[in-house]
DNA sequence: AAAAACAATAGACCACGGTCCACGGTTTTG
DNA sequence: CAAAACCGTGGACCGTGGTCTATTGTTTTT
């Protein structure tokens, strides 16, 4: 499929898909035609972004998703490549805590605020 | 103390410090001098930003920071304040969610890996 | 063929979060 | 007192992530 597609099932601007594209987080097929340069995707891409897309809001950089992609498929070197996981689940897991912290900090606040309330 | 002692004791640089206060994240008295307009801090305040560091390195915005403040202290209008407080917790259990998910993910690319190295 | 819709590229632009710098004032130290 | 260390302010600056625009080229539609 072509950008406009893919923008539109997946939801993404054109813009931001090209972005991505550049910053490797995605990968299209040399276009079908011999007179365009028209980027051409795979279904998978589709899939790809989801991911990407979900990995962003949850706060990963493009940087670290370019790196963990790179981990992901490249064989070259397994042992990088595991060290490179190993350290990015880590550092979700130390994420996930933090924000567990604030949600429990969160919920004592509601508690008062809600306590409050009845009071008057 | 003064912002030089609680840059020290807080990790963070006094730019920062002056920044967070800008935005209403933190506050200071008045100067105890009359002569100088030096920020000065009680020791709450160290408690209060290292709830931002873990905040601000769980992805939550400053502003999103600010309008949770203002819930928290603010008892002008608690149904509202309420309102925020169940907004923003939901937002970061989702946000929780996505991080799993990206853990999941990731975790099962180890394997892979794991699995290829001992092909070798 | 002509118009409309789509695509590529480059570059400007934006908000955010934070750092750095230059300047001038204040306090502390020797 | 003099120098060093500290503070405040304003503005420039930077990286990140994304949007918008202008220009040009291609495909599709009529």
């Amino acid at each position: 499929m072509k950008i406009g597609e893919l923008s539109e099932k997946s939801g993404l601007s054109r813009d931001t898909i090209r972005l991505y594209e550049k910053n490797g987080l995605i990968t299209s097929t040399a276009s079908q035609s011999e007179t365009n340069n028209y980027r051409e995707y795979g279904d998978d891409v589709l899939l790809q972004l989801q991911f990407v897309t979900g990995a962003r809001s949850a706060g990963i950089s493009i940087a670290d998703l370019r790196e963990l992609m790179n981990a992901f498929f490249d064989s070259c070197d397994p042992s990088q490549a595991e060290n490179v996981l190993v350290a990015k689940i880590d550092e979700l897991k130390e994420r996930t805590l933090q924000i567990e912290n604030v949600i429990t900090f969160l919920d004592a606040a509601l508690e008062r605020v809600r306590k409050g309330m009845n009071e008057t």
